[in-house]
Formats: structure tokens, sequence, C-alpha cells
DNA sequence: CGATTCTTTGAAAACAGTCAATCTGTGTGG
DNA sequence: CCACACAGATTGACTGTTTTCAAAGAATCG
């Protein structure tokens, strides 16, 4: 359990047993079922969280009822709804899992008392969020410039382990396209225009 | 000159005026023509751009030669290449002056010094960063779930005073909608459908 | 197996992009 | 002051793409 933190956060940054000690005195260790919530819309975000197992999404439900989704958080990656946690405000997004999963969640308090008193992992958190913040910049860029199956192509580069895990109308929500276009892109690609001679 | 950041920065966070003079003594400030590049495309993002007076945009040139608008920069925020700046690797971006402009630029291993010795300065920068992040994430949730004149909508609310300052082929840039169809927008809502009759 | 969830397909309608032409306003040089 | 060029905005006609709706076909799970 919470060793899998500590193989993944020694590999990333060093820490001393001490630090390692520290954080896990404040951690807390759940799972999740398939389909549990770990934030509704409405609460304010409280934890920090980072997936040892499973798979996580974040996704915004609008006022006819479809779901947007925002991110998908597999093994060794940090969640949270950020406006929420930064400002604890009500969340307008949902977190829940895709598959069964185990997280390790941190009370905000406690994380930022964790990155105040520990400078490397202050670092580190920084360095996440730049690299976040990078990625955002160019998922922006493909959503205003490219078109659909190039956002699907970027997609199954970045991510293929996530295209095999996740239902494909999800992946269609994460990219702004309606599923029944999702499938055609990809029978498309299969199978293209079969019409090259006269 | 100077003095512009000066009055801006205190008004947002508590700095000693020795703490201003060291920010002083490694700031440049530069004057800037309309169209011209403060930044180059395959250039490295060397400086943190602080906007005096005008307004910047940033970028990107696509293959085929379309430009595509990332985003807009004017008096009183901060500017600079993420990616490159971080990892000083050469720029996907441009930035240029879409006015004559006034900015104050430091050099990034000033800045990172400046982060480094001005705790507050670092608490100022650190709240930005997520300010900016909870934006961006709120304009990809746009891109993929809004129509057209939803997100032209809330690019006026949120942007009026850019709105009236930049030609609105680069708000249609902006978007990810052509121009045509961003003007076809704003028709429709001037003179929506009229036959509401039999 | 039966129920549910997911995916695919077809046809029609809505939407957005492209191309070409025109219109507008601005600013420059003669 | 006018003529002209230029950048920006608009419009129409057309094309291409995407959505929507409805139905049916897979796959998965209890």
């Amino acid at each position: 359990m919470f060793e899998d933190f500590e193989a993944y956060i020694t590999a990333v940054t060093p820490l001393s047993k001490d630090e390692l000690q520290l954080m896990r005195s404040l951690a807390r260790v759940k799972k999740l079922r398939r389909r549990q919530l770990l934030l509704q819309e409405g609460e304010v975000c409280r934890y920090k969280i980072f997936v040892l197992k499973g798979l996580l999404r974040n996704y915004r439900l609008k006022d006819d009822g479809t779901e947007v989704i925002l991110r998908f958080a597999p093994e060794n990656s940090w969640n949270f709804d950020h406006e929420s946690y930064n400002n604890q405000t009500p969340s307008k997004n949902n977190i829940d899992a895709l598959e069964d999963s185990e997280v390790v969640l941190w009370l905000r308090d406690d994380f930022e008392m964790l990155l105040a008193s520990i400078p490397i992992m202050k670092e580190y958190s920084d360095r996440i969020k730049a690299t976040s913040f990078d990625a955002i910049q160019e998922r922006i860029l493909m959503n205003i410039s490219a078109t659909s199956e190039e956002k699907y192509q970027a997609f199954v580069t970045a991510f293929p382990e996530i295209l095999r895990r996740v239902p494909l109308h999800m992946v269609a929500s994460y990219l702004g396209v309606s599923r029944e276009t999702l499938s055609r892109i990809r029978h498309a690609q299969v199978n293209p225009t079969k019409n090259n001679g006269i």
C-alpha cells in the first residue's frame, strides 16, 4: 500500500527516512470500487490524491446531464480538483474511479505543511505543476487548431494505455467529439477510402 | 516606467523597499513597437515578462502558415513561453506586440534567484500560476463542450476590453473558429431569426 | 441467460469551413 | 485633399464535417 507510494516517490525525488515517515504519518490509504465517487460537485476538495492503483477520472456534469471528461488519472499520478483545492470553494467537478483503485490521501492543510517543511517535496510539486501546465497548454492548442482525426491520433500516441482501459465514449468526451464521430474516425483509419482507382 | 511595476506589485503583495530595489536592480525595461517580436519560434525563452503598457500575444505558427493565438497578455499581466522558459528548450511559439507596448524583463536565472530570496514573491508567483491553471482548465472545458456561440459569449464576458482592442480574426483564432464563422455568430446575435410568427 | 453497457451504422439535419467577391475604414503618399 | 493601397469585416454559395436520432449489433457482467 503505502510502500508503493514510497517506491514511486523515492524514484523521482530523494527523500530521507524521516521525511518519508512524516509523509506516511499524515497519509491515509483508501480503496475505491469502480464507480465510487471521491469528490462530488458542490463539495470542497479537501484532499490531495495520489493514485496507487487503478484509474480515476475528473469530469463535469453539464446542465443537460451529459458528462464532460476533463482528465484521466492512472496509477502514479496526482489528482485533485485544482480550483476547489486551492480556493476551498465548492467544486464544479466530480472525481470517480473507472476501475477498482487504491489511493493515498492527504488533507490539504497537512499536505501544505509537508510542502513547507520538506523543500525538496515542494520543488517536486512545482515541477509536476509546471509539466501539467505545459501539457494542458498543448491540449488547448490541439483543441482549437486540430481536426478530430489529429486530436484522436494525439491521444493515441500520448495515452495508449488509457485508450485500452476506458470505453471509447469517454475518450470521445475527453476529445470533445460525439461517440459516433469517434467511431467513424477510427473506422476510417483502419479502412481508408477504397476508390483510389478510376 | 519601472514605477508602474512597483505600483502594481505593491498593490498585490507587500514588498519591502529593499526587495523592490533588488527587483529593480535586475530588471530591464523595454519598449516594443506594434508587430515587434519578443520571442521567436526556435529561440529559447530567456525572460520572464511583465507587461506595463500595451498588449502582447502568444501564438503558434502552423505548418500551413496559419497563426493560432494561444493567449493575449494586456498591461499588468505576466507573460513568457512556459515550456521553453522552464526547460530552456527552443520555443514552439512566438510572442509579439499587438500594440506599441512597454515591458519589464528579468533573465530567468535572475528571476528564479529573486523568487528564492523573496519568499513573498514566490508565494505570489505560485498564486498567479494556480489562477492561470484554473483559467486554462476552464478554457479546455469550453473548448471541448461548448458551442461556438457559447465560446464567443464566454470570451466577451471574460475579456471585454481585449475584444475592443484586437481584430476579430484574432479572436476567431483564439476561439478556434474561422473568421467568417465568428462574423456570422456576431451577426446572428444582433439580428436573430425573425420568423417567430406563423 | 438476461440485462446492461458499449459500439457501430445509416440517414437527415445542423453546423462550420472554404472560396470568392464585396464592403468598410484607415492611413499614406502624391 | 484626393486617390490608392491595405487590413479587416462581411456576405453568399458551396462543400465538407459533425451532430443527432434511431436502430441494431457486440461485449460484458452478474
